[in-house]
DNA sequence: CCAACTGTAACTATATTTGTTACAGACGTT
DNA sequence: AACGTCTGTAACAAATATAGTTACAGTTGG
């Protein structure tokens, strides 16, 4: 049904700036880490910014960072800055106003899936960026008992991009 | 973030054949009412009855009804039938395997995306058609205390497409 | 002044869903 | 058995949405 991986790169921005701790990151930095395009995570910085997720600094090392700690950020501050609509949609055209079920079906359907929209929003409300984070530490490995950095510097290889093997996908 | 209004649809084209009770209705029929093409129809009602929600009939006097009694069909059942993956998507393409982030956020997002989908699907389960029809029926005027009938049979104008006022299109 | 950034517009490419036309096959009716 | 009315389905066109690309103005540190 989703379409949109607009809110798995959020996610996954967001926990490379609070991996990178205060430290501002550089778009073509995260695009590099996401597989994609630097203008494509600028977009999405921008509604990040409108939201008061991140702070960006324009000009030379300039970059972008957390406005706030990583506990202070839910999954839901996440999804309402770059998700607008609900799960579903209703009809693509509106059903025909002539037929009794028609008529009102929307109204009905319209209930429901506010009571899904609530049930996404009170889970997404329960995770915070720092959890995120915790539950990324155990699967890195650290050489010296300090966070790896978010990306070595050197020339990397493209990532192919093939389809993702994920069942999600 | 569903660009799909097929759940929506599947609820509407049920909720017409509880409504007509027993009577099978055509494709047709059901189009006129959801307002679209017949095809659209008979293509969802073919996924309908392979997750044995209906029942089709070929040939004249043929049309589709119900499998089983409204109060027996969740609108879980209806969800899984037509919407297949789950309510957001990972990564188009796969994140960086390079970085310390990029390597390990699918797994960590996959958990997540799984407790929504499970959040949506506990609120579909506890929703029957027999519920979408009693919604339905304080809005709908009767004149004689029985059900008016889906449709009309006379000609009628064409709904126009326009989009939907709806604040979730 | 220059080099390195962000912000943003405009456009293309890709993917997905929806709509349409066409037709084979099923099945009552006559 | 022929006919008209249905479903099932293929093949394709249109519409919509997301993602990717190129280009460039404006900001800022050095």
């Amino acid at each position: 049904m989703s379409t949109s991986s607009r809110f798995a790169v959020a996610v996954h921005v967001l926990t490379l700036m609070a991996w990178a701790d205060e430290e501002p990151l550089k778009s073509e930095q995260v695009a590099e880490s996401v597989n994609t395009n630097a203008v494509v995570i600028r977009r999405m910085l921008c509604e990040l910014a409108e939201s008061n997720l991140v702070v960006s600094q324009t000009g030379s090392m300039g970059g972008s960072k957390l406005a706030r700690l990583p506990e202070r950020i839910t999954l839901l501050d996440i999804y309402q800055a770059v998700e607008s609509r609900g799960v579903f949609s209703l009809h693509r055209h509106p059903p025909n106003p002539d037929c009794p079920v028609g008529v009102n079906i929307g109204t009905v359907l319209n209930d429901v899936l506010d009571e899904v929209d609530s049930a996404v929003e009170r889970v997404l409300a329960n995770m915070t960026l720092r959890d995120v984070v915790s539950r990324l530490q155990p699967c890195v490995s650290t050489t010296n008992g300090k966070r790896a950095s978010v990306m070595t510097n050197g020339k990397r290889k493209q990532v192919p991009r093939v389809q993702s093997v994920s069942a999600r996908n």
